[in-house]
DNA sequence: ACGATTTGTGAACCGAGTTCATGGATTGTT
DNA sequence: AACAATCCATGAACTCGGTTCACAAATCGT
């Protein structure tokens, strides 16, 4: 059965280089010029062979997302470990989400593209909860840190709301400020700059209304980016 | 010159019925399903004709959205008047926004289409001026409370950050909210329910983070529930 | 060595947005 | 009122790109 493993193996290392190569389309020269012509002939296939792999173009585009979301999703695992409370390792999540999208800007726009209702529909089954399967850890990561924090003390165990329910709020304030700052001539036309400074201070005021320890007053800014920089720092250090 | 003015009008008249029976076509069968042919039969014109309107069919999706948008505007401007405290006019912004969008589900759908990267792009410089004209008077409304709040002593003069900034925390709030609600299968993978829910709770502990006065414990669902029906009763008796 | 089966190919297909040559209606002029 | 000039609605034709499929090549099993 060995020629049978290799066959397997060569086949998935062909998907592998259709979705590096189709991320790295995407990446020069944008989501809409991706053509899955062109993505068959830069790997040097024919067209119909990408059909083996992906059943649309949406499918590719959600393995594409997948592929990213499980770079993304490893660099929550060893979050536990950090020397930081609970409320500093909530910080860290929201940075670390922060400093993802400002490294790879078309994630969060392929993402937003994937999860509009129309494109939905179009991915197939397995696709879709192999690309929410990708994103567990990081959610895994928010309700673990919110149980950590109920646990020590840090954070009160509100009433009639779960642990995830808790982490959907900077979840939601997280991607509502992602989506608003990547509409170009939006935000600018309300006279609003560095949208992501402001949902660090929001980040907090969340966080106190909900009576986290070691409360951080988003109305001192000198404190919050102090705050910041140390969160930054062990980040840093940890992740290199 | 009489005879101009008639042409004038019937010639918006046609664009408003275009406009109309496209948004009528996108509520009874999808954003998905609308077509440029189907859409110009329905109005018993040619396809041609359409393009005398629209410069394409994102053009056309964004006067659809500029309409609802209009309409949903309309609504926030009364704000002001009524005899609520200026934190529950907050509430009642996020509220009718809500409602808003549970009546309209396709608008959100619409705005996150619109908004995205690739889509915006499509859209003559002309459309996107006027869908942001159109939005405006939600964002006054939004910074109009936060200055009424700080002139009143309910909200602390924060350091650093404008109304708009401000009121950028609930925007994002109900954006991210909106848009993780409309992802099929999202929230459910993760056993999350009635997210729309919890953002009324996470919204209030963002408010009382913030320190606006009179603060509401995100932690006290009778009183957040009970604070929901009251400013919803104000709504309903002032807009009927 | 040879037939059966699987897999890759890329030209053809198809659907939907967009364009444009055409003809009919309207306006302005004599 | 007749005629020329202009405007503009028309819808068939065009374009473009995702998807399919008949065919060929390669692989497998006997």
């Amino acid at each position: 059965m060995g020629t049978e493993d290799r066959k397997q193996r060569e086949r998935q290392a062909r998907e592998q280089l259709f979705i590096d190569k189709a991320h790295e389309l995407i990446r020069t020269d944008g989501l809409l010029a991706l053509q899955m012509s062109k993505l068959a002939a830069a790997c040097e296939y024919a067209t119909g062979t990408l059909y083996q792999h992906f059943a649309s173009k949406e499918d590719l585009l959600a393995a594409v997302a997948t592929r990213t979301t499980i770079q993304h999703a490893e660099r929550f695992r060893r979050l536990p470990e950090l020397p930081l409370g609970t409320r500093s390792q909530m910080l860290a999540i929201v940075l670390t989400d922060l400093d993802f999208a400002t490294a790879n800007p078309d994630h969060y726009r392929l993402m937003q593209y994937l999860l509009t209702e129309a494109v939905w529909a179009q991915i197939s089954q397995e696709r879709r909860e192999a690309l929410l399967t990708a994103a567990q850890p990081i959610s895994d990561a928010v309700s673990g840190v919110v149980e950590r924090a109920r646990e020590k003390g840090d954070l009160p165990a509100a009433r009639e709301i779960s642990a995830e329910e808790m982490g959907l709020g900077p979840w939601a304030l997280n991607q509502g400020m992602q989506s608003l700052a990547n509409a170009r001539g939006l935000l600018e036309a309300y006279d609003i700059g560095q949208p992501l400074d402001h949902l660090i201070r929001h980040f907090h005021a969340l966080m106190t209304g909900w009576r986290w320890e070691p409360r951080v007053d988003p109305d001192e800014p000198s404190v919050v980016r102090a705050e910041t920089e140390r969160v930054r720092a062990v980040l840093q250090e940890t992740f290199q």
